[in-house]
DNA sequence: GACTGATGTAGAACGTGTTACAAGTCTAGA
DNA sequence: TCTAGACTTGTAACACGTTCTACATCAGTC
């Protein structure tokens, strides 16, 4: 895998379908296919199995548009990560989240999560990698999933759909949480955690910042 | 890049020269020499220049070789990583780290060692990088730099070499920090984050963990 | 309807991580 | 010293991410 340079690269203009909105009708039908593709072939095989080849055909779009669409790799899978968080943060405006304390609720949120990845080891496998590995070139879809997860945190730890004004301090507890979050999933994706540990390695950092 | 898959590799045996130490001495300088090379294109180039053909010439050992002593690139990089962090180690149990409180002397290992990564910001993106890569296989590598971490913020946490006991809450406290450290590095290896926001995220995890 | 530029397609080609293989070299033990 | 087996070498081959090229298609403009 090569990663790509720190220069922007030139293409002939903005791409056509780089973000989700915009584009023709059929330009974003043909990026969902390929975000379909892309999340169906590491559901079964993880990481590697998700070949660029591979999801060209599935999406039923030549390897070449792929490239259009998402310059690489590690942009696609991270651009999955992030059609997937969206989804979570937009189920997370509707109600109010349940328990009676914040860390009750930042558990419950969190947890939920946690155990939906887990029930598909090898797609989260290869999202999480994809995000781990994801260099500069990537910085705007790497910020669009750290914003969902402050979003769903934030929203959890006030308890209702609108959280108002989050505090300096608020945001920094936040943040921490989201990389111990992050460094559980990812040790029990290779496999240095099992479940009960994340639970807990995230359940002590949430008692210790809250307290 | 193709990761290892769940199953360990069937060799004919042990590796010549998987651990540090062992092997004959010729073996022992090959895998030096190997690390060296390995460390030298990092640090030109980052993970992109770290190319096994080119490690392989500068150790001047034959690609299987360097492939015998190192099953893939990650393991390289780690090992290397894991060789650095050692180091650091055994300079930390000579002397007391300086600081009134536990705060200051976990601040002052982790930002020196902040400081000495962000001097050879290729080298730590190739390092920080291949780590966060890492699979199942390299869970020995990996927890090798893990314990190397750990000890040198429990001994500045105690603020002596040899630290006693750690109680169950300070080694939690102790993983959330390498979390947070950990995070933040990737962030500013990658440009999400500059030197200062660095040093301010793991002051205020600090902080709030230590309280 | 014909022209034009952007977009899409099919497939070859290239670079680098990884594996395979045949032949040379070194080492321990008879 | 001789031999068996492990280790090393040099090189070719393969896989997959990525790039490139030639051509087809489609939308908008005249």
């Amino acid at each position: 895998m090569t990663s790509v340079s720190t220069e922007p690269r030139d293409t002939d203009g903005p791409s056509p379908a780089t973000a989700p909105t915009g584009g023709s009708a059929a330009q974003r039908e043909r990026r969902r296919r390929i975000l379909d593709a892309t999340i169906s072939l590491a559901a079964e095989g993880g990481f590697d199995a998700v070949q660029m080849r591979a999801v060209a055909e599935q999406a039923e779009v030549a390897l070449g548009t792929l490239y259009r669409y998402f310059p690489s790799k590690i942009h696609l899978l991270v651009s999955a990560l992030a059609r997937e968080f969206t989804k979570d943060v937009d189920r997370s405006a509707i109600r109010a989240t349940p328990g009676e304390t914040a860390h009750e609720r930042i558990m419950y949120v969190l947890n939920r999560r946690t155990r939906a990845l887990q029930k598909q080891p090898k797609l989260t496998e290869a999202l999480v990698r994809a995000f781990m590995f994801a260099d500069q070139s990537v910085t705007g879809e790497i910020h669009e999933v750290g914003t969902s997860l402050t979003t769903v945190i934030a929203r959890a730890m006030h308890g209702t759909p609108d959280h108002g004004e989050v505090t300096e301090e608020e945001a920094a507890i936040i943040r921490i949480i989201s990389d111990v979050w992050l460094s559980a999933l990812i040790s029990w994706v290779t496999g240095r955690m099992d479940e009960k540990d994340v639970e807990k390695s995230i359940d002590v950092a949430v008692r210790l910042l809250l307290r």
